[in-house]
DNA sequence: GGGAATATTCCC
DNA sequence: GGGAATATTCCC
């Protein structure tokens, strides 16, 4: 065994010697060009070489150690058809066995037993495979928080004391520092020149005037957005987008909600030439419905920049690499044949999901939550007050108690008390059916919106996400706009008393 | 080899002859109570006996078989320890190789090569796999039942009594810009110069029939937004984008909110000047923020339609089939646990994932709950564009089997399909860009909520899926906005009563 | 040719 | 004792 090194297996090195033994050429020898070797004599070959090298004296256990390591039979064709003859002549050849260069023999590697094919490609794959379904885990919990922070953003708008669940109340960012005016208790409402300033003084209502840094109650847009429409109308010619963000969940109770207009507000001369521009408090990303549910959809990246949105392509590209993962976890463990081991299926556990916890309570109803409508103190419309910070600001949120149920507590119906969200939800884990018969009612297909966002018709504002501002050829903006607002019983109430004062 | 069978492996039958040979007892032989078999003369068994049976003569690759086989060692203990001259015997016993019953070698097993201990590692290994799809699997689907939830929770805020799931918006396909049969012909309507009509069918509601047959008539613009209609209409100044952010999960009580308005509200004077065109709302799929979680939660890839955004189908059909793949990969694994036969796998029954069914339709359209803003078709301002989106909206619209719908289904409002949700959503798909776009440069920060809500300064137009916007043959544009209303009818009797108040 | 089980060797 | 690689056998 010439040239065979230790790192050659034995039949490797084996063969070897056996092909080059001269004395032996008559049995087995290099053919000329020295590119394979040939079985001269099978009978001599299996009864006085093969148990001379090997354990056995089995041409085929011989032939069979050679496909194991990747050795091809050598057909020789002649005219077109195989030789008779030269079939006496058994002859194989492999790319790294030639004549003198035993140094080649290092790169005839033996097929991996199928056992350990198996193994190891199902070991590799396995590994592959875990790691995506960490991976895919991994996602889910990201989607789970943001689920939950959807959840937790639909704020407690009913009119009782603090809930300690939600809060959640989304600072103002104002930027231009005319926020702060605006939620400050003690100001129930805020008028510029150009525009109108709706305040909810619900919050004071129960707490008392509370300083910013008051504690429960907390000054936001609130679900209740109450305005002046008149108001809003008023004011110079040039409008100001208005921003009114709602809140989400409410559960207002109406009596509750001394939604407040000014006199001025009411004012119709004025309104001719409305410069109206107001601005809701902000909300952060993370209560936006819409926006949470988005990520939460598309959870798997990274958030990339400050809106967490995941624009059309990531999302495809992020569907597509879950596919594609899914995809190869298939083909890995369809490749990775197992033993039956009976024992390991009991072992499986399967994972529960832990929906609802109704146990939370935190549904008191927060008549402090306010609504917020503020004007920009910027003529032109469009500030850049909204910057990504106060996106960021409103991220904060603070995940209270049980998001489901904290996203269902204010979620009731006027109508349909009966059916909150508890309910639904409730209803629809039981029994998964609830929810086609719940969609089958649906009479109307094309309403679709924002989860938080439920019936459009009578939330203009949320709608509004279109400009209602127009720019005409002479680039001139017409408007548009008209709100109002409502949680309405107070608001009645106090345009009555308005409009009397008038 | 007397008793051993066919079905005994070679080593086995071997070894029952070996030791069974009275005429090697004094090399090999059973223990005195034939519970066990010892070597008693280790050099002459393996030059003389091992050769005979095997092919080899090393007591070492005999042991290795006796191991691989179950046999264990017997230790000969004497006062507590071992009694050197006893370990001259190697003494070995098994369960199953008892002297004078062959029978029971066919209950030993050799035991899994490398490989099938690799396979049963592998198997755990797949175990964890196993599960761990499971759990998300579950997990999922408590998400998308939470998802479905929450869109569902979306409360219904229409004054009326009827659906108490959801109070759906049909829209109102208009081609033409014609809604106009869609329009309570006892409802008030008030047209301009300009084509344009209004009509408030918020008295229809509680009245009864309904031109249109509409069983619930609702009134959209939100339960909470109020707006004189007059006030908004009125004024020619220029107009500034509003953005409204209505809240979300309103639980209103109707009884509670007066909030009116009538026809009165809307002075006729002004109206005059209107440029008013209003559409019913028409929400186009790909651009309702619904839909688009819909689809999301729904699935689907290739986008085709609008504007390249995935439609929902296609949404579905993605991540059907994603469901599809995690399905069987489940399946897969569960079988390969119990068996190794991958045929198997087919059998195995997989878990139900219940996503959506989009089939069900329930459009039963409320022509009562649809807010009609039309223009004339004679006015000819209607877009093609429109037209193409109105067309287009209806086709998306329905969704009604999928939770996720009803959420959304109240949404539409007027000036807001443009923008919904649906649209902002699927605007960030699309461009990545949009969202920091969206976010940081928003200058209104305060507009979050729902995705769809973002701003869209900079499209106004074609944010208008019900186009407020409105180019007559002189190339002017002229707008319309209009709205109102809400829960209803207890807000029209006030808007009535101020009014008279005045 | 090659899958698969068993056998033998090598090594820890 | 047993993991692991290679070897041999058996079979399709």
């Amino acid at each position: 065994m010439e040239g065979a090194s230790s790192v050659v297996p034995g039949f490797l090195a084996k063969l070897w010697a056996l092909v080059n033994d001269s004395t032996t050429d008559d049995v087995i020898a290099w053919s000329r060009n020295g590119q394979s070797f040939g079985i001269l004599d099978e009978q001599k070959f299996c009864k006085e070489l093969l148990p001379k090298y090997f354990k056995h004296n089995n041409l085929s256990s011989f032939i069979r150690q050679l496909n194991m390591y990747g050795f091809r039979k050598v057909v020789t064709v002649e005219s077109g058809m195989i030789v008779p003859e030269k079939n006496t002549t058994i002859e194989f050849q492999h790319m790294f066995f030639k004549q003198g260069e035993a140094h080649l023999l290092e790169n005839i590697k033996r097929k991996v037993s199928s056992g350990r094919t198996e193994d190891l490609k199902g070991s590799d794959d396995l590994q592959k495979a875990l790691a995506e379904v960490q991976e895919i885990k991994e996602q889910q919990i990201g989607k789970d928080n943001k689920l939950a922070s959807l959840k937790r953003s639909l704020p407690d708008v009913s009119g009782s004391p603090p809930s300690k669940l939600s809060r959640q109340c989304v600072p103002i960012p104002v930027e231009n520092g005319e926020a702060v005016d605006v939620l400050d208790p003690g100001s129930p409402t805020v008028k510029d020149p150009n525009g109108i300033v709706i305040q909810d003084v619900t919050a004071s209502m129960d707490d008392g005037p509370s300083g910013l840094g008051a504690p429960a109650p907390t000054l936001f847009l609130s679900p209740t957005l109450s305005a002046d429409p008149s108001s809003l109308l008023e004011g110079s010619s040039h409008l100001s987008p208005v921003h009114i963000i709602p809140s989400f969940g409410l559960d207002l109770d109406v009596t509750d909600c001394p939604l407040q207009i000014t006199e001025d507000s009411l004012e119709p001369e004025d309104i001719d030439n409305l410069p109206l521009e107001l601005h809701a408090s902000q909300a952060s990303d993370s209560e936006d419905p819409a926006v949470v549910i988005d990520s939460i959809l598309n959870d798997s990246h990274v958030s990339t920049q400050g809106g967490g949105f995941l624009n059309r392509n990531e999302m495809q590209d992020f569907l597509n690499c879950i596919e594609a993962n899914l995809e190869e976890l298939h083909s890995m463990l369809s490749a990775n044949k197992l033993t039956p081991d009976p024992e390991l299926l009991s072992e499986i556990p399967t994972a529960e999901f832990p929906i609802l916890n109704m146990n939370e309570t935190g549904a008191s109803s927060n008549l402090a939550d306010t609504l917020v409508f503020t004007k920009s103190a910027e003529e032109g419309g469009m500030t850049s007050e909204f910057e990504a910070d106060g996106n960021k600001d409103m991220q904060l949120v603070q995940y209270m108690g049980n998001p489901l149920l904290s996203l269902f507590e204010d979620l009731p119906s006027f109508e349909d008390r009966s059916q909150d969200a508890g309910d639904l939800l409730l209803a629809d884990l039981e029994d998964e059916k609830d929810v086609p018969t719940y969609l089958e009612d649906s009479d109307d297909p094309l309403c679709l919106v924002a989860p938080s966002l439920s019936d459009d018709y009578e939330n203009p504002l949320e709608s509004f996400e279109s400009p209602l501002l127009l720019e005409d050829p002479n680039g001139e903006y017409k408007l548009f706009p008209l709100l109002l607002l409502s949680p309405v019983a107070n608001f009645i109430e106090e345009a009555t008393e308005i409009e009397n004062t008038i």
